[in-house]
DNA sequence: TAGATTGTTAATCGATTAACAATC
DNA sequence: TAGATTGTTAATCGATTAACAATC
């Protein structure tokens, strides 16, 4: 399915709306876009143009079904089928991402982006696992990747070695990267890369501190 | 100072001029928007634009003095004195922020955010301390926030206690939270929340992945 | 003085909201 | 049929970019 050029700001918001439908799904078979709007923080007009870019969910006079709504944003995301998913940098906030990932994963059925491999420099660690996720050096990242078809990663190395890990999974055919080291990394246009920056978003709270 | 609405937008680029203001102050004197600009992915009038929001801190001809520009920023950002911040939730997620926080604001000396106090249900955990920080209950967050002058927290619970550790903060006088908790936070309008989600950012990310 | 670069105003672009005919 | 709510077009709003006179 190949939606071109649909803006991130639109993107963002899907999986918001899918959050909402879990919740709702038990409770009600439809929603509108007025409710599923206020349950996700947007106008029910803006929920409508969202939807609109993938296609015709709704009924008039209805709304939306719940249970089908859901599994057309799960095609839209890619979340239809598992998606497997590597970790580089098992330091604390690796190893704690890991252990939150893998419990998410276990718990919300719903949820099927799979962990399946940890990478890290530090050889004492090769051969371990976290919650069942095999530990592997930085060199076998390229195999790994394509054995295990590995299509999304998750950087938590050390500022400097970020570029060089994000090049080796750019090369192994990684196409999107949740990145958490505090640098802007290089990538093809044709690869994704969304930050997680802590001191920049502690340093941005900063201001509001003198309200 | 009080600058009244000035866009979110503008805010979060602040601190990214800071870090490149950093990385370049000793291998030069001043700096063009232009250059500021590029080494922060913006276009140079966005800038300037950025800039004058808050006075006139440049000179034609030559550009940004690196070392006042500095200044100047961190004096809007609130971090020309050192902020106080809480953790609620010792985890493993906040476990491994209370560590990269710490280990940050050791090293880096611009790094004014002051991890002092961690708060965490687990009754296990209570006068332990992480890399000096005491840990306490929950409920003395009252009362060492105000002792302690806290001004800034970072929820890590889990998604059904954050609403409640949220309000008992803001109670307690805090302004701005940092919300790793996958849920939207209700907060009086003057408290600023920014949120980390870790599976919204995957979700969206898993659309780039059938590129 | 000549060249560079600011601060600012006007133009453009993109995203959100409002409105409404179509229709369940 | 009457009421509700969609999908979509036009209007609005806000943010970014381009342009340029002022001036270091």
């Amino acid at each position: 399915m190949a939606w071109k050029g649909i803006s991130d700001a639109v993107i963002r918001r899907l999986p918001i709306y899918l959050r909402v439908l879990e919740e709702v799904r038990d409770k009600q078979p439809s929603i509108s876009s007025q409710e599923l709007g206020a349950k996700a923080s947007v106008t029910p007009a803006l929920v409508r143009k969202d939807l609109a870019w993938f296609g015709e969910f709704g009924k008039q006079g209805v709304g939306y079904d719940v249970g089908f709504l859901q599994d057309e944003l799960r095609k839209i995301l890619h979340l239809d089928e598992p998606l497997h998913m590597a970790l580089v940098g098992v330091g604390s906030l690796g190893h704690a991402l890991a252990r939150y990932n893998r419990r998410r994963f276990l718990e919300d059925p719903i949820f099927t982006i799979k962990l399946v491999a940890l990478f890290d420099v530090n050889p004492k660690l090769m051969g371990d696992t976290i919650d069942g996720v095999p530990i592997y050096g930085l060199e076998e990242i390229a195999r790994i990747i394509r054995e295990l078809e590995i299509q999304l990663a998750i950087i938590t190395v050390p500022a400097d070695a970020a570029q060089a890990v994000s090049n080796t999974l750019v090369d192994a055919g990684i196409k999107a990267i949740l990145n958490f080291a505090p640098v802007q990394l290089e990538v093809s246009d044709n690869v994704h890369v969304a930050n997680v920056d802590l001191s920049l978003e502690l340093q941005r709270l900063a201001y509001y501190v003198g309200l």
